[in-house]
DNA sequence: AGCGATTAAGTCGTGTACGATACATCTAGG
DNA sequence: CCTAGATGTATCGTACACGACTTAATCGCT
């Protein structure tokens, strides 16, 4: 009667997400980046000086995980950290010289990952569009 | 050029992860289990009397994860861990009193669980297989 | 029988994750 | 203005997750 941890759609999940970071390992240990301060630096890439909170809402992160992910990402010379002059609740990110040299350094990793997955790029939108399906379904039920 | 982390499958994996969890939350409280810790409760449903590396491979942890999880399954009266006699290397993992009790009381979850994911159980099967195959050719990747 | 290689768990250090809570700053109603 | 509530970050405690390493037991080969 009970069901496989093998069977189930959230071990899939769960397992593919462990895949997923091992895969990315060889392309970001040589960056010396970790995969969330990855997706961070992506988001500062893609729009420079963001806050906390906004990093946070792209990334569904709460603050107790990004404060000391950015610390550890402002440490390493990635990133910047300084308060608002207007409101000095927040927290504005903005891309330090290495977060900035990192740009280019990592501009192959969505190739190759691309290719780790042995899917085409069809395939893998339509998957991807799948799976925020289901989560965005989950955390509608989360909030109601 | 460079990607947003809404973009990319990685990022649906990982939040959508997250979200799986969170929706597992409410169910599993009431239980006193986290997310892990209910997948090895339901693989021992499945097959009672497993080694910490027969679980490891189901469930692709490695014993230095799994090692302290089942401490403290052990100190919750959960499950029992003894050393087997043929082969005194291997510790033999089995239901306790409190784990076998719980079997009935997570038996709705599964169903729950279907229905926070809005979508029917060939849609669920569907999707499962898709992110299984993912999870097998990035792992294949990994090995190669 | 005996010893090196292999195997199974465990330990340690670092880095996420998140609930609960604390703190500082801003905002709105009186 | 001035304080009660709201908002944005940060802190603390607990629980994964994994790389690197250690320890103990078994196996294989002579």
């Amino acid at each position: 009667m009970p069901i496989a941890p093998v069977d189930m759609l959230c071990f899939s999940l769960y397992s593919a997400q462990h895949a997923m970071q091992a895969a990315y390992k060889p392309l970001l240990d040589p960056l010396g980046l970790t995969y969330p301060q990855y997706l961070v630096l992506s988001a500062l890439w893609v729009q420079d000086d963001q806050t906390v909170g906004a990093l946070g809402a792209q990334l569904a992160l709460e603050t107790n995980t990004l404060t000391p992910l950015l610390k550890r990402m402002e440490a390493a010379g990635l990133i910047a950290r300084r308060r608002d002059k207007e409101d000095e609740r927040q927290v504005r990110i903005t891309l330090a010289p290495g977060g900035e040299a990192l740009r280019q350094k990592a501009a192959h990793v969505p190739a190759c990952f691309l290719e780790a997955t042995g899917m085409s790029l069809p395939e893998v939108v339509a998957l991807r569009d799948q799976v925020k399906g289901l989560r965005d379904r989950l955390k509608l039920k989360a909030s109601s």
